[in-house]
DNA sequence: ATGAGTGCAAAGGCTTTGCATTAGG
DNA sequence: CCTAATGCAAAGCCTTTGCACTCAT
């Protein structure tokens, strides 16, 4: 089901996944796919944007650009945001707005396959979820009804739960 | 459904929903509602606080700020941003972060009811639409599994479907 | 070689805040 | 009366952009 007919990458289940999760065959497959995708929109592959990559597929879950920085303090704000949008223009990366001060980044449903989100209200994390295939469905066809009532031409949609993470939970 | 227990205002069918078709004793109840909600959080309830609700219901779909000015160029900035806040800290209003340059503001799910968005990715308008009963059912089962598996305490969901609008489709 | 990429610094733009004045309960 | 509310102006803060230098092809 991914969209590019080639397997997406999946993370562990725990919250803390991370890359070395990812086998290295499959982050060279990503690094092949990433290259190939700026290529055709004549970008570079250039080594920032590769660690970008990578810093995202390591995070393993939508983050912002303070939390890149505190991955990794070599890279410059500037040039990060510079190639989070050219990354994003090439269909790599997809940009959260989830209300927080920083928008949240992580690699297109293109690369991870297409996924939900649980948003903790309290601090901001974001957590990546699937849910079964007969709920997405579901959403789906009520969607498309609900779109051809004010002539909306679909794209993509988005289910997000909002709510307190492990963390910020008030009473555990 | 609606949360409060009382029967939650509806807009009509068309796009270009207005304050007219909510009748004077639903408004009238809108503004008690109002009244009781802001004094349960020592807020007053003044002539620019309901000025603002209406200009909210009269809209019929998320707003920007920008949007309350054209609509009524006398209020003011900083007093409508510092409203909309304690609005929302009364869980009146409901601030949404859909990407674009700026928030959009619409009056809460206790006082419209459940919903959901229609978000066009191009001009950034935002449509409100409900989802039949049982498509709600199982997404919020799906979600509270997917809410499980991560310790996170649900709060509310969101649904949204990303497009283009009426007047942004390509090809028409 | 030559245009894209980089990174520092500065500007942009939405939103929030300081403070003196006004008004609601 | 007395505190909350108001509104103008200024500041904050995330993000984008200008520009000179470097690197990839």
């Amino acid at each position: 089901m991914s969209p590019s007919g080639r397997r997406a990458i999946r993370h562990g289940e725990a919250a803390t996944a991370s890359r070395s999760q990812v086998r290295p065959d499959e982050v060279q497959a990503l690094h092949d796919r990433v290259r190939d995708r700026l290529a055709a929109a004549d970008y570079r592959f250039t080594a920032r944007r590769r660690r970008l990559i990578d810093l995202l597929l390591d995070a393993g879950r939508p983050v912002t650009l303070p939390e890149l920085l505190e991955m990794d303090s070599s890279i410059p704000q500037s040039s990060t945001y510079r190639n989070l949008d050219v990354l994003e223009r090439s269909g790599l990366v997809r940009r959260l707005s989830v209300g927080a001060d920083h928008a949240r980044f992580e690699l297109s449903e293109g690369l991870l396959g297409h996924h939900h989100h649980l948003i903790c209200v309290r601090c901001g994390t974001v957590e990546d979820i699937t849910l079964d295939e007969a709920t997405e469905q579901a959403v789906h066809a009520a969607l498309d009804t609900a779109a051809a009532a004010y002539e909306f031409a679909p794209l993509h949609h988005s289910v997000d739960l909002h709510g307190h993470c492990a963390g910020c939970r008030p009473a555990v």
